[in-house]
DNA sequence: TTGACATATGCTTATATCGGAATATGCTAG
DNA sequence: CTAGCATATTCCGATATAAGCATATGTCAA
């Protein structure tokens, strides 16, 4: 076998760098295709095609202008990507708490030898 | 050119739903190969090399004990995804305020015809 | 309708992995 | 030193894209 088939997984859409610019030119608010091309510098094909994959996963969204298509960020998807870093927070946090009732135990002990 | 080079980045580390497992295998603490070879249904290899893969993205270390290697998680290196989701966490609020905003007209006015 | 512009798509090539099998390395026990 | 276990590494074939180029599609203006 080969690569895993994760695509249209928003992990697998944020874990390429062209994508993560992409979006970045996005956090201003909504922006044409060509004005993407004009900030990065990419080919216009090129955007296109890593637009695709992010509408896929639903990372951006659009609405035509005439001609244009206007992108923008949705937000709201990167809730799976937070709901999976909490899991680590938490975890880190409770690792913290075990070494501090540690800390304080060896205090009370006066301390290790 | 093909797929961009972008090996030894944290963002392309967690793109790979089996490192994401390996991840989450960890999250109780330190763990052995062997255990997480037994954990999630994975050959050794293969673990071992995205424990290679994560290890060189500093997401995860290791100590010896034995033969054996007792890798956990470096929960500082999760800071880079931490940073960038507050960027777009910022133009998810804005995004609220601006309906917000847009709810209140509505209601001043009565609602929409 | 034609022309010009904006964007998407199809085709091709190059390449980065992924996964599997076999093997190497490292450590410990006896 | 040898055997055996735990893990890493190498070699391999398969495959999923990424990027480039050319082209199709769609829209507006005149």
């Amino acid at each position: 076998m080969a690569r895993a088939a994760t695509t249209s997984d928003v992990f697998n859409a944020i874990g390429h760098a062209h994508r993560r610019d992409i979006l970045d030119a996005l956090i201003g608010g909504e922006k044409t295709v060509g004005a993407i091309v004009d900030d990065l510098a990419m080919s216009q094909p090129q955007v296109s095609k890593h637009l695709r994959v992010l509408d896929e996963v639903g990372l951006v969204s659009w609405r035509a202008e005439g001609s244009r298509r206007l992108y923008r960020i949705e937000p709201t998807r990167l809730q799976p990507f937070h709901d999976w870093l909490a899991n680590y927070e938490q975890a880190w946090s409770e690792r913290l708490d075990r070494m501090d009732v540690y800390l304080k135990e060896l205090q009370q002990q006066g301390g290790p030898q």
